[in-house]
RNA sequence: GGCCCGGUGGUCAAGCGGUUAAGACACCGCCCUUUCACGGCGGUAACACGAGUUCGAUUCUCGUCCGGGUCACCA
């Protein structure tokens, strides 16, 4: 067959070769050892939890090494495609600390637009790109039209419903697969000339020369070494739309790009063959690969799943709303990726998480369990580091959102409530009272009339008339003006006149001579100050409250009991 | 079902032929403490199974089992 003719006729507009391309797309200058890197989400929905760490990595690693990190738009899906969902993904991806050198962009406008010289940085713009390489591959007889009927994309789609995935009889239907791809690429010219004057679409396959029986030797930077069987299908390169599939534009951009590392999940594992096969046709060097590991979450039956669209903690923007900082999440998917990072943590804990020196090979082989307590613990942690005034902000900004009552409450006097949100922060031991902006309102609302309320009750062991009396013994003679010692040793005094042990130890010795503790007394106060039993030191909320909130507070409380 | 990847406590994980098998989270005690929180100390809890190689296997090989992924004109 005169394949020269063939690609003339199926890409009679197409004039440009490969060797332009190269032309074109030049090989970047870098220093020695820097990587390029890229993420590339089709702009299908919501950032996906998922999309975290190939996305982390992508950044860590060219930013380590003095390379260049990516973004590029599969949008070749226009079926799938949803409107926006490409700027909400790059602002979702900003606010986790993902940074982009190069790529589709989004300005000030917020439109995207290309920075950089190995665009266009969307997919939907490099029709031409592709076609080259696609009329090159005809022409070298590694690629061929295929005229698909409305039958056969019916029966397509029957097969790709999951329900049916299950069930289906694997052996009849690779027997027939095979059967139909003989057949496919059994044509003569006169054919395609008839089909094409005819209007009829085709799609354009690669003539795959594997032979499954044969593995290919093969690295990945996360798996290590493993063996991987040779292509036999005839995949699809373009649709009859004329747009690449996922596998032609992965090939063709990334070697025009110049990306180094392919960083992608590890579902993509098993189309490598296809990418390694089209690789070699193309006359491309072949990038390195890190298969990342999958998170995984528990479905309702408790089997280990990946973790898609739909599960809990899967949509970014759901952390958000549940009031989570993005640097705990971040912290917590550096935990995840690399297993030292928390040794590193604690020899280094002022440090950004961006300083953490990112090894490949300390990532994680096997996919692991999202879990919400680690998550939780991390987030305290890295609260408890901020600032109030960073506490602050936080706060607020999350409040303005998704609390908006507690957020005019909050902000009313932002010096007072950040004179409360320092209670107990910095120092060697800061407070862990929250991880999140939303458990703000619990911790502190107390504080504001607004949200002030008994919410527990005294221990039934204390006779009313006891906690009354200690009430009053402490309006008596409390002064807000008192140091700490000196409002503590009143406490203390307290204590002792109504029968109860001034000192720990003393009560701890012997707690049957003692109707109660000083310990007791500060629970008596603590309750009617803040309605809780557990709540900041003591000593700073009086301070803050003030003597006359605290001796209206404790009044009420008297004449409740 | 074919192909691929994986299997150390409930979870995340060190380990890379000889260890009392780290650590973190969670859980449970105790201590410290004016409460809570923090912190400190301690505890429960693991190498899926079976062969083989070896003086010796959690570590290497094979098999079994289990888990996951994938099999589109989606990425």
């Amino acid at each position: 067959m005169d394949y020269n003719y063939l690609a003339d006729l199926l890409f009679p507009d197409v004039t440009e070769t490969p060797e332009d391309m190269e032309k074109r797309y030049p090989p970047r200058v870098l220093p020695e050892g820097a990587k390029v890197t890229r993420f590339a989400p089709s702009p299908t929905g919501f950032v996906h939890f998922g999309g975290l760490f190939p996305s982390t990595v992508g950044d860590r690693l060219a930013h380590q090494s003095g390379g260049v990190f990516y973004l590029r738009i599969e949008d070749t899906d226009a079926k799938r495609e949803v409107p926006g969902a490409a700027e909400a993904l790059i602002r979702t991806l900003e606010t986790y600390g993902i940074n982009f050198d190069e790529g589709a962009i989004l300005g000030e406008d917020g439109k995207i637009s290309d920075k950089g010289i190995y665009g266009p940085y969307k997919q939907s713009l490099r029709g031409p790109i592709y076609h080259i390489f696609a009329k090159q591959l005809v022409r070298e007889g590694k690629a061929y039209p295929c005229f698909s009927t409305e039958e056969e994309l019916e029966e397509l789609q029957q097969v790709n419903k999951k329900e049916e995935i299950k069930n289906t009889d694997w052996e009849a239907v690779a027997a027939q697969r095979k059967a139909e791809m003989l057949a496919r690429r059994n044509f003569t010219i006169e054919e395609v000339e008839a089909n094409l004057k005819a209007g009829m679409p085709f799609v354009l396959r690669i003539l795959a020369d594997g032979d499954p029986e044969k593995k290919i030797k093969f690295t990945d930077l996360v798996k290590g070494n493993m063996e991987v069987t040779e292509n036999d299908e005839d995949f699809v390169l373009l649709k009859s739309d004329g747009i690449p599939t996922y596998h032609f534009a992965h090939a063709v951009d990334d070697h025009l790009m110049g990306t180094t590392h392919v960083i992608r999940g590890e579902e993509w594992l098993p189309s490598l063959p296809k990418h390694i096969q089209l690789f070699r046709y193309l006359g491309f060097k072949l990038p390195k690969y890190m298969h990342i590991a999958q998170i995984m979450h528990l479905d309702e039956h408790g089997n280990k799943k990946k973790l898609s669209k739909r599960d809990m903690g899967a949509n970014m923007d759901e952390y958000t709303k549940m009031g989570y900082c993005p640097e705990a999440v971040c912290e917590y998917v550096m935990t995840l990726l690399n297993s030292n990072y928390e040794e590193w943590r604690m020899q280094n804990p002022t440090a950004s998480y961006k300083d953490f020196p990112f090894n490949i090979k300390k990532m994680s082989v096997s996919g692991c369990l999202f879990d919400f307590d680690k998550l939780g613990d991390v987030s305290k942690n890295v609260v408890s580091r901020m600032t109030a005034e960073q506490v602050y902000e936080s706060t607020a900004k999350w409040a303005k959102s998704f609390d908006p009552e507690f957020f005019s409450v909050f902000t009313k006097n932002p010096e007072f409530t950040k004179a409360v949100l320092a209670i107990g922060r910095g120092g060697n031991k800061p407070r862990k009272d929250f991880g999140r902006w939303d458990e703000v309102k619990g911790y502190m609302g107390f504080m504001f009339d607004e949200f002030f309320g008994i919410e527990e009750a005294y221990p039934d062991k204390f006779s009313k008339e006891i906690i009354k009396s200690a009430l009053g013994k402490f309006l008596e003679t409390y002064d807000d003006s008192d140091e700490q010692n000196v409002w503590f040793g009143k406490i203390k005094d307290i204590a002792t006149s109504i029968g109860f042990a001034a000192d720990m130890k003393e009560y701890k010795a012997n707690p049957e001579a003692f109707g109660g503790s000083v310990a007791d007394v500060s629970m008596f106060l603590r309750l009617a100050v803040t309605g809780k039993m557990n709540s900041p030191d003591m000593y700073s909320v009086m301070k803050i409250l003030g003597g006359e909130k605290v001796g209206e507070r404790i009044n009420a409380m008297i004449e409740r009991l």
